[in-house]
DNA sequence: TACTAATCGAGACGGTACGTCGGGTCTTAAT
DNA sequence: ATTAAGACCCGACGTACCGTCTCGATTAGTA
């Protein structure tokens, strides 16, 4: 209702922001663990800042300090645990889509795989929760399509890249939007419930997406 | 305190549901107009119940009596409002999807008009805010896409049909699956902030689905 | 907070009182029964209209057609059944103090009785919880004393004039007001949880209201 | 319904006593304040606690944290208000019953002044508020009569304990229940509307008192 | 190594909204 | 016309969290 901050204007100070270099890493730490034990406990809605606060052992204005909502903290706290994960990998080819040459195939695998975790409860609880958040604050959707949801996009990218090099993907095709063909239905049908999620789903997808669904000889136009 | 119907179970009683016979039609229609005023007026998430009843000049016990939730009053009012739109619309062939013969071009206009329609302030709100709910909440999610996704996509699952008797699509296509090719992309880019909407990138999107990304004599495998 | 009605003023019609001609006798045995059954069972605070007229299996309406509150109509009750007790007393000397030529062992007597009674549970609920409701609502404060107290009082009044005409008390006393030595100091102690109450004590009140407290010979001025 | 003392037994847990250091003595005042001033304007019985927070410009839970019920809320400011009022009267026998050494007339002067403050509105609205919910809740009654009612009585006991030791009032009288004989009569007038109070009334009362009202010599027996 | 300013745990505070209860009025159908 | 039933508008309840604001009691980084 009210307008608060607007950056700077004097006057009211722009509240002096806090001293990063004296940030206590413990409190960091134990505000995130509580953070994703409880939404998985208890779920994203009803995990609430003074829960958090209370079992992280933390005062309130610790976490107000250093971020503006539930959903901020949260979402940094999702990040840190995929990034410890990815840390995990052993260093090489640590994250990308795999290339045998046969692109279908290798769509086909990594759709799978990602039905696979869409249906791991430990993921769904703060990715469904952070996604419903983000439909409407558009700031903080952005910030979970580019934190969350593009860094995976970009590895259809780089396959579909490769592919086209390969000769098997037209040229003129533009991979960004075409990797949506197949990674945004199934996207959907999780997310809102529009429809089950199977492997034989996924398949029909990438063969769908590859090949169209005109007839070869049809006369469009 | 005293058992009134469904027979057995008792110990905490099932709330004796109320005698919709005698329901204000009054009150119910103050409360729809109310719901998706406030909706537009000040966004999904900022309403509340009571100001709904406030808006409304109608107790707060009223809502609760009908309605369980505000996810449940704003998604009754708004299906209340489409059915209302669609009795407007002269009997005949009220919603399809044009055929003009060519599915490509038919496909184009209507996902254009969806983009127009996603831009409309009016619609994005309480859309945005019933989706987000519906993440969050199965039920709801559920609810929301059979009363209010699912309908619009069976006007190209319709469209699709009449395309493969024409011989334009092939025969073995799911056309509940292959409307997703372009529909589950548009509505991700604008549901989450993934990505910007025009009408080329829909135009695309029909493109690629149509004759599929790749090449033609490609050789998979 | 805004006053609503005062009686007649047209314009709003002064409610058109009810025909009691047609009243339901039924109806209003039932809901005696429910108030002073749901006094006894959860106490005069917690019994509310809606409650009565669930227990009587009575409309709401029915109650505030023929009653102005829940203290309107408890006290109704309370004075039915005592008008019920009464009669069931066999007509001769119903209901008076005993005269057995001692004033002093009589009036102990009563006294003692009254302890009994005020201590019995079956009495106390209704009785404190329309006391209660009569020191702050004077309307029916004044009517609590004329329908309930007054009449016990007035016994105490027989019982001292006829010990006047016996010579045992002054002749200049007003007996009305003797009375409310030893009867008053008792009621408070029980209404107020003023002080323990017992025989001792209510014969000790007895002794010093006949003979006063002043030393026999001592001289005020 | 709620465990209130009792420490240990977990469970549902004992709701973790406020830190009394810590606590606004600001808010308090003001608290103090709103609540005598709305108990005056619109009585008792219509205050709130949500009208008492909203007239202190502090938060209900302010009000919960700290008592347990509007009845503890008044009575709180009541007995603030007069311990006030007791601190405000210079330092030497501060409140006590005259002792000219005419007993008869030093009560009946007590009695006058008692008659006037009982007339007045601005005592009359929270005294009988708090008695008529003293008389119902015993516990509130017992602190009532404890702090409001017993220590005015203690002047009675001293000044009675004085006129002993002068030989007017006889040894073997126990002054605790004597004064009782004057006072609770005038107190039961007033608070249950049972009739009229004056000066007349209450000089009748201790003439009666004092010197009895049987015979002098009266044969009791 | 001591100083001193920021951060920390804790939680009281002014608020908003919750979901529930009951008051008193009004409407309906059945008697 | 009264009744049982109960929907209605309304006001207050007591609770849960919000985000802000003190409080000592630690910590660091600097002097």
């Amino acid at each position: 209702m009210v307008q608060k901050s607007t950056p700077a204007r004097s006057d009211t100070p722009p509240k002096a922001a806090p001293d990063s270099t004296r940030r206590s890493e413990k409190s960091r730490r134990a505000i995130y663990e509580a953070a994703l034990a409880l939404v998985g406990e208890v779920g994203y809605q009803k995990v609430t800042i003074e829960g958090i606060a209370a079992r992280a052992g933390v005062g309130k204005q610790t976490i107000y300090r250093w971020w503006s909502s539930k959903a901020d903290v949260v979402m940094e706290a999702f990040v840190d645990r995929s990034e410890q994960a990815a840390e995990a990998v052993p260093p090489g080819q640590e994250y990308a889509i795999p290339d045998t040459g046969d692109l279908a195939a290798d769509l086909k695998f990594v759709l799978r795989a990602t039905v696979d975790e869409l249906l791991d409860p430990a993921f769904e609880a703060p990715y469904r929760g952070l996604a419903a958040e983000g439909l409407v604050n558009e700031e903080l959707g952005r910030r979970y399509v580019a934190k969350l949801l593009e860094p995976s996009l970009q590895l259809y990218v780089q396959r579909l890249r490769a592919a086209q090099d390969a000769g098997q993907v037209r040229a003129d095709i533009d991979p960004r939007i075409a990797l949506e063909l197949f990674v945004s239905p199934l996207a959907q049908r999780w997310l809102q419930y529009a429809g089950p999620i199977s492997y034989e789903y996924t398949d029909t997808l990438v063969d769908y997406a590859l090949h169209g669904i005109a007839s070869p000889g049809g006369n469009q136009r």
